[in-house]
DNA sequence: AATAGAGCCAACCGCGTCTCC
DNA sequence: CGGAGACGCGGTTGGCTCTAT
């Protein structure tokens, strides 16, 4: 092991260790977090009697003691979801680790440095348009005019229907121009940072229209396909749009009302099949405001019908959302 | 069996942000 | 308001293990 483990193990006087942690410390820091909990790490190396820095404590009881880790090899699909939220989120090693329940930042910034990557090379260079489901090869997330994969999903009326033969995890955003709602400004700031959060979508709305999709986008979190962004608005200003909803939805779901509840109000329905055990997420959600069944859109009607939207305080209640959490940042 | 190189991964480092006084 | 300390994050390091020769 580590060196470090050693060289300073033997120092008596007030000099911290480093490297590697030994059994007897990790012991040591196990059980005072047991008993303890969570305090100041700097307290937390004191009290536990360990010649360490907090720094390192942390580190340690974060990336290796914490009960609820989960160890061994990443899953196909934990690989999977890794490759997409890396898309979406670049090198935001905690954001994805957040949406990865039981991974550590750190475990999954090695096996992207070390397995993911190189993996990618390989398919750009082997099959540059290999087409399984998750084919991300070509995808760069510095470049904001991506389209990557295909986009069969959107030249159908019948949308749900088309849902399902395309892919799981369908994100449709649904814009109207009409809206003169008091909440307009939040509802651009809505939009605006989905903009800038969405590497695929360009700034310039310079994305190409699908039949028969008037003032609605569809971002497939699969693929980063985007759909057609309100046909209507032709003058390309982001900044004349307005979100009248931003709908989530769970693609398996056959009830077409799930992407065109038309009430004038923003919402956000919840994506129940985002995450294989999106239950446990959900469950683990601090605000019970957050709840499977779509206890989200309620909370969005209620914001809104006051005419003041806290973006950031509803973002707060949301940190659990995959998909909205990034907005809270 | 010995050695070199590649790969993996735990831990450190530096920096930005937050919180408290 | 500003400084100090704590925290959290992403990048990097370096040592162990594995594999090929």
């Amino acid at each position: 092991m580590r060196k470090g483990s050693e060289q300073s193990s033997s120092s008596k006087n007030n000099k911290l260790r480093k490297g590697l942690w030994s059994p007897e410390e990790d012991d040591k820091l196990m059980n005072y977090m047991m008993n303890n909990g969570q305090g100041c790490w700097s307290d937390v190396a004191r009290n536990a009697g360990l010649q360490r820095c907090g720094k390192s404590c942390r580190l340690r009881w974060i990336n290796y003691l914490r009960p609820d880790l989960k160890r061994g090899a990443f899953s196909p699909h934990e690989q999977q979801l890794i490759i997409h939220f890396h898309s979406l989120l670049g090198n935001r090693w905690s954001q994805i680790a957040a949406r990865l329940p039981g991974r550590t930042d750190n475990e999954i910034k090695n096996f992207w440095n070390s397995t993911i990557k190189k993996r990618l090379k390989q398919q750009s260079t082997t099959s540059p348009n290999a087409s399984d489901d998750h084919d991300y090869s070509s995808y760069d997330p510095n470049n904001n005019n991506n389209i990557v994969g295909g986009g069969e999903g959107f030249n159908s009326n019948s949308t749900t229907q088309q849902f399902h033969q395309h892919h799981l995890h369908l994100m449709p955003l649904v814009f109207n121009s009409s809206s003169s709602s008091s909440s307009s400004s939040m509802q651009n700031t809505v939009l605006n940072t989905l903009i800038d959060r969405l590497p695929m979508l360009d700034h310039g709305l310079n994305i190409p229209a699908a039949n028969g999709f008037n003032n609605k986008g569809f971002y497939d979190l699969e693929n980063g396909v985007i759909g057609s962004l309100d046909n209507n608005n032709n003058n390309n200003n982001i900044n004349n749009l307005v979100a009248e909803e931003v709908v989530v939805g769970d693609n398996t779901n056959t009830n077409t009302n799930t992407f065109s509840d038309h009430d004038n109000n923003l919402k956000v329905l919840e994506s129940a099949n985002y995450f294989d055990d999106i239950n446990s997420i959900v469950n683990s959600c601090n605000n019970n405001k957050i709840m499977k069944g779509g206890v989200v859109e309620n909370l969005f009607h209620e914001e809104l019908t006051l005419g003041e939207w806290d973006l950031e305080e509803f973002m707060k209640d949301v940190t659990s959302f995959p998909f909205l959490a990034d907005f809270s940042n």
